[in-house]
DNA sequence: TACTCGATCGGA
DNA sequence: CCGATCGAGTAA
């Protein structure tokens, strides 16, 4: 029985192409061990890139702030934050340090809604900044599973009209169709 | 210090 | 369609 994967290393993440790694992200698990031997892994079915300053619909439009400062990170890290006041959005910062990226889990099998992947998962704000490894207790693993072209689509960004024609229209969510 | 507005969700 | 709920960002 082949319980686990290889673990994503920080250095995948580094990578400055944002929306190819998030293309890449659909069909790898993401990890949680919330305790010893308590660990839950779901396939990541739909996630989101944002990539740089230039990018309206990134957090970094606003350069490094307290907030923003784990954009700028290099990739491998988590960052969480708080949404309408409710909910804790999950995402992987990218790129290399200095270059502000990161990107959106949205979905995992069985759970849609980024508000949703951080509720069942018991993921908040404490994980900010931490790395995705398993000292933290949540990660990704790249257990061979090949979703075919053909059953991932892309489309623009989710409730990001506020970033304009050009930024909210770009391609770049990443999402497997349903069956 | 005041004010605005969200990378959402559930209920009417 | 609307309200919840709160902290970051901005302006003053």
């Amino acid at each position: 029985m082949r319980e686990m994967g290889e673990i994503v290393k920080a250095k995948v993440f580094q990578t400055t192409d944002t929306v190819g790694l998030a293309r890449w992200l659909i069909g790898k698990h993401l990890v949680r061990e919330r305790a010893p031997g308590e660990r839950e892994a779901r396939m990541i079915t739909e996630v989101e890139a944002y990539h740089s300053e230039s990018d309206l619909a990134c957090h970094a439009r606003a350069g490094r702030t307290k907030r923003t400062d784990v954009l700028y990170a290099a990739g491998g890290v988590w960052y969480v934050y708080l949404c309408y006041g409710i909910h804790e959005l999950l995402n992987i910062v990218a790129g290399p340090e200095g270059e502000p990226a990161a990107i959106l889990i949205r979905g995992v099998e069985g759970i849609s809604g980024p508000g949703r992947v951080t509720k069942r998962l018991a993921i908040g704000r404490d994980l900010n900044r931490a790395a995705a490894t398993a000292e933290s207790g949540l990660w990704i693993e790249d257990r061979g599973v090949i979703v075919p072209e053909n059953e991932i689509s892309a489309t623009p960004r989710i409730g990001v009209d506020y970033a304009g024609p050009v930024w909210s229209q770009k391609p770049w969510r990443f999402v497997v169709k349903p069956r």
